[in-house]
DNA sequence: CGGCGTGTTGATCGGTTTCAAGGAAGGTGG
DNA sequence: CCACCTTCCTTGAAACCGATCAACACGCCG
């Protein structure tokens, strides 16, 4: 398949905060990739509890081949942008370049330990280190190679490593992320500020002076 | 490569009650299939915490394609028979089978589901809730097509539809891969017994007359 | 018989949830 | 431009579930 064959069957699509992107219950029609903004996966139980069950980031795979659905319900975190393949050519394109089936098994790979890892956070973790991992976990994908808020203000100035980022999520899917309610993460988001871990601008915006303070924080310490 | 040639290099294995099979640090130079019994991966931090993440049962893959390490621990939950393919041997399979790679493909997507399905069950549910959705797993697992120990006793005599079943696990793993104590566990178990949802002979042996009472149990209900 | 590993049961403690009230931010219409 | 409303967040007080601490029971093997 030649370049421009591929060119005209993909297509952009953005979707505003809150915007269900992928139905679980419904069989894909297409399969994309994250240009930017945050997708979140959840499952919700009839009683209405909800659990996210994984964050994603630009260049990151919405979907899975062969367009088997998946029992999670994929919502845009953030405004997002993505590029869409359909199923076919995605399914095409994979039985022809055995390198695109490559990223697509070490993505699904890398998911998986991540899923794993995150049962422990979720199943061993006190609320205090639920949170300061959800932070870590934040400060590492914005400030990295992502292309969300990061530096926001003025070149590094105060400390010498000091990272500010703005938060895609809201209290309320923090919680759900984290298997906490709502009030158990402001409370702990608090206690971060009194204790000058972090700083906080209108709910949102983190200030972590010393990223090394946020990982002890994460690891039994108590205030 | 000739069926001849793969059978010179496969070997067996078997691994007792609680012998590593993997370790999560070093490069694997094998993968295998499990034969008979069932594998515990898991996750234990400095201070002893620990957390299984899945529990792998036969027909599934112990290890992965390109001895990419994962961070877990594979450890034997009961005895266990492996079939080994030698690293080199099974990437040469994958690489001129595309129905293998397929298989570890669905296989590797089945368990990214499992593990977030799993998510929910701890960052959700209650420890009553928790423990009857792991004794529903086992009862499936152990009865339907598994090879480990169903209807250990005489043909169904009691009730058209009741389960008998040896549960692999100690206290100690439920409430490891439940994110529970001993404790919480052994007592919601005790509860199970005097509300007739199962009858337990011995820690391990039980039996559910009703698998749907069973599932009820795990859906909110208080005793 | 005695000791050890494992599981059960009881009493108490404490972290998280629940319930409740109030505050900050943003949008809309007067 | 400001009052008003809605949504999201914070904070406090009390209740509750599961953890912790502790004692005991059971099975197994020496």
């Amino acid at each position: 398949m030649s370049d421009q064959t591929v060119q005209r069957y993909v297509h952009r699509r953005r979707a505003p905060t809150g915007k269900v992107i992928l139905d679980g219950d419904e069989q894909p029609t297409w399969i994309g990739i994250i240009l930017g903004g945050v997708v979140k996966l959840m499952k919700t139980s009839e009683d209405g509890r909800r659990q996210i069950v994984a964050l994603q980031f630009p260049g990151q795979f919405v979907g899975r081949p062969q367009g088997k659905p998946s029992p999670f319900l994929a919502e845009a975190a953030t405004d997002v942008e993505l590029c869409c393949f359909p199923m076919s050519t995605f399914d095409t394109l994979m039985r022809e370049s055995r390198a695109l089936e490559q990223v697509v098994m070490n993505q699904t790979l890398e998911e998986l330990d991540l899923a794993r890892e995150w049962m422990f956070v979720l199943g061993r973790k006190t609320a205090q280190e639920k949170v300061a991992s959800l932070l870590l976990l934040m400060a590492h994908h914005l400030s990295a190679g992502g292309d969300h808020a990061c530096a926001a203000g003025a070149p590094p100035d105060k400390k010498e490593n000091a990272l500010v980022f703005e938060l895609p999520l809201s209290r309320a899917e923090m919680a759900d992320y984290l298997g906490l309610t709502i009030e158990t993460v402001s409370r702990q988001m608090s206690n971060m500020k009194t204790n000058g871990i972090i700083a906080i601008k209108g709910a949102r915006m983190v200030t972590v002076p010393d990223i090394a303070a946020l990982q002890a924080w994460g690891e039994q310490a108590q205030a």
